[in-house]
DNA sequence: TATATACACGACTGCTTTAGTCGTCTTTCG
DNA sequence: CGAAAGACGACTAAAGCAGTCGTGTATATA
C-alpha cells in the first residue's frame, strides 16, 4: 500500500490537474473537496512545491498550480518521491543502491535475479502513467463501468 | 522496499530449495549459511510452516523441509503472505480489500482508475515468478553476468 | 530411561516511521 | 493597515519493524 500521504498527494494533484491549466486552487479547497487533513495538506503541497510540481501564490487570492501539464507528470515520479525508493530491495535500486550485507555474491543471488525483471516491469508501468490518463480513464470508467479482470487475479492474494 | 523479514524468508526459502528435493536444513545452518539471526529465523521458518509451506522435524537430526517442489512456490504468494496485502490502495485490494474513506466514488477515482491496470501487471509477474526460475536465472547470471539493463530505468528514480 | 539436541512459541523491547497537530511567521491584496 | 493565505519548524501519539529471551515440547540415541 501507497502512504496515506502518497494517497493525498496524489488527490491534490488530481484535483489541481482537473481545473483547467493556468487557475489555481487554494489549499482549503482542495482540502474540502477531497477530505484531506487541511493541516497535513499543506506539509504535503509544501513538498510537491519544493520538487517543482506545484507552485504558489502567497497572500489574498493566492492558491496553487500545476507547473507542467497532466500529462508530463507520472505515477512514478510523485511515488517516489513521496514515499522514497521503490525497489523490492536495496540491491536493486539505482539512486538509493544499498548493498545487502548479507549477501556474499550480488550477481549469483536468487532474490535480485527474481525480482529484477519484475521490478523493471513495475518501474515502467508507473512510469507510464500519467495523471492526464488517469483521469481519463476515470471518466470512461463512469460511462462504462468495468470491473478489474478477475482472471488476471489468479495465484497470491493482493 | 520489502520488508527485512520477507527478505530473509526469500533466502531461507532459496537455500531450501537448493537442497535436494526431500532433505532437510537445521535453523543454525541455514542462519549461518545466510546471515540471518538465528532467533528470528525461527520465528519466520514457524510462520512458513503454518503456511504449510515448509515442514520441520523436531529432536535430534530434525530441520526444515519445502513441502512443495520450488517451481511451485511464487514470489507473489511469499510477500503477499509474509508482507501482507500488495495492492497500492485498498479499494485495489481482492483479499483485504477496503474502501477509501474520503473517497465518494470508487468508480470514478482517478487514483484508482490509474493504479488498476499497473497493479494487475506487478501481480501477474510476481505471481508468475517461481523460486525454481529465480535460482536458475542466478545461476546463469553467474556465467554471463548482465546488467539490469539501465535503458528501461528512463524515468522516476528507484 | 536419561540426556542432548532441535523445533515451538509467547512475551517483551528498542527504534523508526507514519500521520498528523499547533503555533508562529511572512507575503500579498484591497 | 488588516484580513487572508501560504511557509515552516517543533512537537506528539500510535503503529509497525526487527529483533531478543526464556521456557516448553518432541525425538533420537546411548
Amino acid at each position: 500500500m501507497i502512504s496515506q500521504k502518497a494517497r493525498y498527494a496524489f488527490k491534490a494533484l488530481v484535483a489541481l490537474a482537473r481545473v483547467p491549466m493556468g487557475q489555481s486552487l487554494q489549499i482549503k479547497e482542495i482540502s474540502q473537496r477531497e477530505t484531506i487533513p487541511r493541516a497535513f495538506l499543506e506539509h504535503i503541497l509544501l513538498d510537491l512545491k519544493r520538487l517543482r510540481i506545484v507552485g504558489s501564490k502567497r497572500g489574498k487570492d493566492g492558491g496553487y498550480f500545476l507547473l507542467k501539464p497532466a500529462q508530463d507528470i507520472s505515477f512514478g515520479d510523485i511515488l517516489w518521491q513521496i514515499d522514497g525508493p521503490m525497489a523490492p530491495l536495496g540491491c536493486l535500486s539505482r539512486q538509493a543502491y544499498r548493498r545487502c550485507e548479507d549477501c556474499p555474491d550480488e550477481a549469483g543471488c536468487a532474490l535480485r535475479a527474481g525480482f529484477a525483471g519484475i521490478f523493471q516491469g513495475h518501474l515502467k508501468a508507473l512510469n507510464a502513467m500519467s495523471f492526464a490518463t488517469a483521469i481519463a480513464k476515470a471518466d470512461s470508467a463512469g460511462e462504462q463501468p468495468q470491473g478489474l479482470g478477475a482472471e488476471a487475479f489468479s495465484g497470491a492474494g493482493i
